[in-house]
DNA sequence: AAGGTGACCGGCC
DNA sequence: TGGCCGGCCACCT
């Protein structure tokens, strides 16, 4: 919160808010838009600051197994799944079904 | 300034 | 698919 700290979450967050509505995408895919295709991790960390940002749908930011990985971060439990399948997504045991299907690549609205 | 950490990824078995 | 290991980059103390 000093004042450029943002430069690179922002960035994150630029790209997890334009994810179209029932899509998903792993943390890969927004570190490759990025440009830092080798700081997928430093994703992760973007969306841990983002629990505090409202209009970042981390819900729809999977690994790339599909994996509801952060589901922990979350409220509880099992709202991040509630959501996705609100959208229309198959979740199930915390992964995401037809991963493919759903998953939408950053770079190419980029 | 240095070390530790992390909602990961890719390769290998 | 799942487990283990190494690498990678930015943030935090």
């Amino acid at each position: 919160m000093t004042k450029a700290n943002d430069n690179f979450f922002e960035r994150v967050y630029c790209i997890v808010r334009q994810i179209p509505y029932g899509k998903v995408t792993s943390y890969g895919a927004i570190a490759k838009a990025l440009g830092t295709a080798r700081s997928a991790r430093m994703v992760g960390w973007a969306m841990n600051a983002s629990h505090h940002i409202e209009d970042v749908p981390a819900h729809r930011v999977v690994n790339r197994k599909g994996l509801l990985t952060g589901k922990l971060h979350f409220d509880g439990t099992n709202l991040m799944q509630q959501l996705l399948e609100n959208e229309g997504i198959t979740v199930r045991d915390n992964q995401i079904v037809d991963l493919e299907l759903h998953f939408w690549t950053p770079e190419i609205e980029i």
